[in-house]
DNA sequence: GCGACAG
DNA sequence: ATCTTGTCGC
């Protein structure tokens, strides 16, 4: 798919604020998606001590879940790893990965959290407003917000809630896991994240489609 | 000042 | 994120 990179990426947390403050107004967290025919799932690994960063995505048929096409990537390191500035760090790669694929995704799992952030800037928002593709950031712990207790059960969730702002939801992918935080990336609201989330994950803890992702990246041959 | 803190 | 073997539980 064609990527526009952006010019000047930010190599520090003061450069990354005001893109971080003038972006987040482009955020959309209402269902602006076509019906789905094709999932990606990104992942980002770490090369030589993490002076390389490498991404892999993985493309995957819905709602059958069957791989379709990957591809994986890799270019320096060159932002710190930050709490709340994670996406100036992955982004890059990331389109690095996506621009190499023939079938552009409906939408996009992403490995991190959506609105679930500080700044309601998270990874998957900030991917999504760059390509202008539906996202939904799904991460494997909190960044911020609280929430009540969960059941055990899979497919149970409670609002994940921050200045009693509902920014996400943490959900039970698994009976008796670990819950994923999921919150919308951009074009897409947080009660369809969560059916996606759900519909993409099978047998696992993780989203097929970053499971699929992070296999390639471990492989990496 | 003391913790918390996506990957 | 990454370094790593076995092990406990459904």
């Amino acid at each position: 798919m064609k990527i526009q990179h952006p010019q000047n990426w930010p190599e520090t947390a003061e450069a990354a604020i005001p893109i971080q403050d003038q972006l987040k107004s482009l955020v959309v967290t209402t269902d602006q998606l076509e019906s789905i025919q094709y999932v990606a799932g990104v992942d980002v690994g770490f090369l030589d001590n993490y002076s390389i960063s490498q991404a892999a995505v993985a493309v995957l048929s819905f709602p059958d879940l069957q791989l379709q096409e990957q591809a994986i990537t890799q270019r320096k390191t060159t932002f710190p790893y930050l709490p709340g500035f994670l996406s100036f760090r992955e982004v890059p790669v990331i389109l690095d990965a996506l621009e190499k694929l023939t079938i552009t995704p409906d939408l996009i799992i992403c490995d991190g959290q959506g609105i679930a952030h500080p700044k309601r800037f998270g990874l998957a928002c900030h991917l999504g407003v760059l390509i202008d593709v539906p996202t939904i950031g799904a991460a494997k712990s909190r960044l911020i917000g609280i929430h009540q207790e969960l059941p055990p059960e899979k497919g149970s969730w409670q609002p994940l809630i921050d200045n009693g702002e509902v920014i996400g939801a943490v959900v039970r992918s698994r009976t008796n896991v670990k819950p994923l935080y999921v919150s919308p990336g951009h074009r897409i609201s947080l009660e369809t994240s969560i059916n996606y989330v759900l519909q993409c994950t099978s047998k696992y803890r993780l989203p097929e489609t970053t499971r699929y992702a992070d296999h390639l990246a471990s492989q990496s041959d």
